[in-house]
DNA sequence: CTTGTTTACTAAACAGTGTTCAGTACATTT
DNA sequence: AAATGTACTGAACACTGTTTAGTAAACAAG
């Protein structure tokens, strides 16, 4: 029976062909500009059809959503293989500044626009993805923890307030709350606010 | 010639009367769901009238965001004329926290939705809202660094590291990424990260 | 009081959006 | 060769923000 597996590897590469008109759509164009009918003609086929593969639009912001975390978590790994842990930490943080950074409209899928975890939230299910990036960042609390880096031993608790500041950084840059500071300072200021930051938690935690 | 001055506070009622509509139908159904017709259906005017008072849709985004604003300016007084200025600082973050979460439409709106910053952008206009509430908090952090509380000695850098941690963990909660932790925990769980980074700023900054 | 002008407003249209569904043409099975 | 199943689409539905031509009332000047 080869036939339903070539329809099903058919199906397959439907998907993905309409998965990479619509990423290159987005991250070029921005995703509050790019519509159905946009992704449709990139492809050559009929808006209805992007249907027949994706139950909605959030659908699809939600299947690039875990391109997204694909390629951050790759580029988080080269992190993860510095000796000490406490350095591991603060190339983490480096690295999803970088990410959010060179991939804003990546980033802004994965963790500010509503749609993705619309998606999810109507499936009911978990939010796998964050999880599993949240996870590296736990361990390599854990390890600072065991180190003896960290006084404090709750890593979950602890790796949640580090995730909460290096994103609200992160968020506020991108959604332009930052541009009150001159264009020439904002990159510097935020530079030396996240060194301060680690800093701190480097004395205080 | 009293008539041009009633024209002008008739036209001042008239955008008091939309933004009022607009507001309320904001807060009670969300910014994403609702149009300029619906607005026009409200005041019984029709939607074309909308834009002769306000330019597009954006600007009054803008309008709306400008009471949040001194809504929240106002909520954060109290907090000022605690004794101490460390309280006053750690009070200032359990009333941005409080905001966030008793108005979390108009926070979207205040610190992470687009619109209201792209009608800032096509005027060139600076954020003076978000500049003068930033001030409150810069102030607080030189009283600490002046009181001794912190070691550190840049008032900005301090403040900006502040206001992204404490930002971070409402963002991530508004926009539904801490939706992985069980929903009991949740609260709790953010309250300790809040308290955490509180402690280590005390020791660590 | 009658002009002419300004002002406030609207109906209707434009160009777009996400989404659905009946219908078609082709592939596969019987 | 006929019947079934699948992949796809044209056209429509109900919206969206926004613009424009036109109307009716308010006002100013003669």
């Amino acid at each position: 029976m080869g036939i339903v597996e070539r329809k099903e590897r058919e199906k397959e590469e439907m998907r993905k062909l309409i998965l990479e008109a619509a990423q290159k759509l987005f991250l070029e164009t921005g995703f509050e500009k790019v519509s159905i009918r946009n992704i449709a003609d990139a492809i050559e086929y009929s808006p209805a059809t992007i249907y027949l593969y994706f139950k909605d639009k959030n659908e699809l912001l939600y299947a690039i959503h875990n391109i997204g975390f694909q390629k951050m978590i790759e580029e988080f790994y080269p992190a993860l293989s510095l000796a000490d842990p406490f350095d591991r930490l603060v190339e983490m943080g480096r690295r999803y500044f970088r990410f959010a950074f060179e991939n804003p409209e990546l980033f802004d899928l994965m963790f500010i626009m509503n749609a993705p975890m619309d998606a999810l939230a109507c499936r009911d299910d978990i939010w796998d993805e964050g999880r599993s990036a949240f996870g590296l960042l736990i361990k390599c609390v854990q390890d600072c923890i065991d180190a003896g880096v960290f006084k404090y031993q709750d890593a979950e608790v602890a790796a949640i307030m580090i995730w909460s500041s290096v994103h609200g950084y992160t968020a506020l840059f991108l959604r332009k709350r930052l541009d009150m500071f001159e264009e020439s300072r904002r990159k510097e200021l935020m530079e030396e606010a996240f060194d301060l930051f680690i800093k701190t938690i480097q004395k205080g935690l």
